[in-house]
DNA sequence: CGGCGCGTGTATATACACGCGCCGGTGCCATATT
């Protein structure tokens, strides 16, 4: 059943002619005033299921996003759109700007926001006195991934929705699996059963699975590849280092168009690689898990990686940027005996130990000059949410096991015999429909050979060129006349 | 775990072997200056 009405919105406002699956249901749900946690594969038009109900909805859009950059490109998109009354009220905003935009709140549509922000006390007084249509949670799984781990303020949407009076709530993701979810929802305050679920397939049948088992050899192995693979690629690293010395080694020993990206890079120096990377100006990003959010590129035919990810969420979210345009692309996970051991250390490190924990609750006042450091954010957040000790070690103990599990399965991933998609989606308690050619590596053990011809097209060659300083400037600096 | 850098010890003075310790990933915000 289609809606004549919204399709003639979608139309006028976004210049679409039919809707995707997943968006109607999503939009008729926040338009009935219905919470809704909405999970759609990555570039399946997640913006589209609040934006368009927001212009049908009196009152403003209230959108929680994880980076800056991602806010600055929804803002950018809906002014290209000739929407006026938007904006990102974050630390890239001037002081002046700042102002403007809480001056005017009440004349905007969309307002996206970080978590951190939206907090402050003088905002959240003057959002309660608006009318909010629908509060958006963009990226919901980072409540779960990020919130518990380094950014705990995440934790906190759940307080800031019962504080605007529990508005029309949607949480927007492209992987979580049924506990995730839940948790997405329970952190969110949101009712379990008035919630209502649009779950649709983690699977992307253009993505085929390898995973290649190297003992001592894995720069080579991955030279090789790199070589003989055609298109655009994505490498992921565990390690900023590494990442740095293979795209050197790429482009120095092998002539191939590669850069690293991590979170060392200036901002602009990330703008300019992404947008280098889309024009295929770059062929090849050495990345660490910095890498992807908000990544647009249609034609990106491989991801491969260097090192193994923490879980399989993290591991579908990654090799999901390639294949966007719908056409094969090829996933390959590289492996040796020992890897899992770095991603332990890494974990290892995130969460408060028991003596840590119970430092940070005897001393809580004494240490606020250590605040930069995660472990004690961590800690410093269960204290404030007056959490009792025992609890807090108790919950952070059971963090730690659960990603024991998850480690473990991208383990048993690794040396699983059967079909590598079956087993990937059984995480997510799903299983193959219309199984597709060439699937994975133990379907077809010499799957990546069909990556190497140029037979089949894979490219866009008529990507249209976007000079990097111009895209930088459209991201970075809102245009001063747009508020009024 | 594995790989690297560094200091120490050896056998006989400069080169090399050995063991020890360390490292390894994600982002908001602030707030002060120039």
């Amino acid at each position: 059943m289609v809606d004549k009405t919204l399709e003639q919105i979608l139309l006028k406002k976004f210049n679409y002619r039919t809707f995707r699956p997943g968006q109607e249901e999503a939009i008729l749900a926040a338009l009935q005033s219905q919470d809704s946690l909405v999970m759609l594969p990555t570039g399946s038009g997640k913006s589209i299921c609040y934006q368009l109900p927001g212009y049908m909805k009196e009152g403003l859009v209230v959108i929680v996003s994880p980076l800056l950059s991602l806010m600055q490109d929804q803002v950018e998109k809906l002014k290209a759109n000739g929407e006026r009354q938007v904006a990102a009220l974050n630390s890239l905003s001037s002081r002046a700007e700042k102002n403007r935009i809480f001056k005017q709140l009440h004349l905007l549509k969309f307002l996206y926001i970080s978590p951190e922000m939206i907090q402050f006390d003088f905002l959240m007084q003057r959002l309660k006195q608006l009318k909010i249509a629908l509060f958006v949670v963009d990226e919901a799984h980072c409540i779960s991934q990020w919130g518990m781990d380094f950014r705990p303020d995440y934790l906190k949407m759940g307080e800031i929705r019962r504080k605007l009076n529990n508005p029309t709530t949607m949480a927007l993701t492209a992987t979580a699996t049924e506990s995730v979810r839940n948790e997405i929802k329970e952190s969110l305050h949101m009712n379990h059963e008035e919630t209502q679920e649009i779950i649709h397939s983690v699977d992307r049948k253009a993505i085929k699975l390898k995973v290649a088992i190297c003992d001592g050899n894995k720069k080579e192995r991955l030279t090789e590849l790199v070589n003989q693979l055609k298109g655009a690629g994505v490498i992921y690293f565990s390690s900023k280092k590494l990442a740095d010395e293979i795209a050197e080694t790429l482009r120095t020993d092998h002539g191939l168009k590669a850069e690293s990206y991590h979170s060392d890079l200036t901002v602009d120096d990330k703008v300019k690689v992404q947008q280098q990377f889309i024009d295929n100006t770059i062929q090849l990003i050495c990345a660490t898990s910095a890498f992807g959010m908000g990544i647009d590129k249609p034609d990106i035919r491989f991801v491969i990686h260097y090192h193994m990810p923490a879980n399989p969420e993290m591991y579908l979210q990654e090799i999901g940027r390639c294949s966007r345009d719908g056409k094969e692309g090829i996933a390959i996970l590289l492996f040796e005996a020992g890897d899992q051991y770095l991603q332990m250390r890494l974990q290892e490190n995130a969460l408060p130990d028991e003596s840590l924990l119970n430092y940070i609750y005897k001393n809580n006042l004494k240490i606020k000059a250590e605040q930069a450091d995660p472990k004690v954010q961590i800690g410093q957040f269960y204290v404030n949410a007056e959490i009792p000790y025992n609890v807090a070690l108790y919950q952070i103990q059971n963090r730690e096991k659960l990603k024991q599990n998850q480690l473990d399965y991208m383990l048993k991933y690794v040396y699983h015999t059967g079909c590598k998609r079956a087993f990937l989606l059984h995480y997510f308690d799903e299983a193959v429909m219309n199984k597709p050619a060439n699937c994975c590596s133990s379907c077809d053990p010499s799957l990546e050979q069909h990556f190497f011809s140029e037979d089949i097209e894979r490219t866009n060659k008529n990507t249209e060129k976007l000079d990097w300083k111009t895209r930088f400037k459209q991201l970075y600096k809102i245009d001063e006349e747009s508020m009024n």
